[in-house]
DNA sequence: CGCCCGATGTGCT
DNA sequence: GCACATCGGGCGT
């Protein structure tokens, strides 16, 4: 195993603790056309049963079933009919939490990624989770597959530097009637675009 | 830039 | 049935 893959130690703590720590680091997509990748700018905690906005608040279920399992395994789930979102399973096996990667900087594979999106402009390649993962081509067949190794051309390695002052936290997105107080919780963290621009 | 809306399949009530 | 961790095009500001 390559040294720069980030271990399983690393997704096993909490989430909110993941969350802003996978910022800056690159997601790497190895296709039979190539390898594309970029760097994490843009993640969201689900963060138990409790928490109403994270899928697994109705159980462990065929869906959720996951999250249920140990850190460092893909969540790829399907929505609104046609999109798939990937998140990385985060703390201890039987306590279902997630860190959902909604934007990355593409950094490898631009003419890979300009086939995936044809008809996008760049800047919009890959600055949404059902945005990225058409753009890396992931979708159910990566559900429930290992992070921390390359067997299933999926990974997540060491990044770039970031300061702590280049993090920004609001209100995750896209709750739509989720209750409070999970509406509000701010455990939704994206990287100053300034920070890592002049950190490539 | 912002708001509005249609697309389109699955999981859970 | 209906809600859904979304996207992209269209049109107004």
């Amino acid at each position: 195993m390559s040294p720069s893959i980030l271990p399983r130690s690393f997704y096993n703590r909490d989430v909110l603790i993941v969350a802003p720590a996978l910022l800056g680091k690159r997601l790497l997509r190895q296709t039979p056309n190539g390898m594309i990748s970029g760097i994490i700018t843009e993640t969201e905690a689900y963060n138990g049963m409790q928490d109403l906005a994270c899928h697994a608040h109705v159980g462990k279920t065929k869906r959720t079933a996951v999250m249920f399992g140990p850190a460092g395994f893909a969540y790829v789930y399907f929505t609104y009919g046609m999109h798939w979102c990937f998140n990385v399973v985060t703390g201890e096996e039987g306590y279902p939490a997630a860190v959902l990667v909604r934007a990355i900087y593409p950094q490898e594979g631009f003419d890979l990624i300009s086939a995936h999106r044809a008809g996008i402009k760049k800047i919009r390649w890959t600055d949404g989770p059902a945005k990225l993962t058409k753009a890396l081509s992931i979708d159910k067949f990566h559900n429930g597959i290992d992070l921390t190794t390359r067997d299933a051309n999926l990974w997540i390695e060491e990044g770039i530097k970031i300061k702590e002052d280049d993090i920004l936290v609001n209100t995750r997105v896209g709750l739509g009637k989720t209750p409070e107080p999970w509406l509000s919780k701010p455990w939704h963290f994206e990287l100053d675009s300034r920070s890592f621009l002049g950190g490539l």
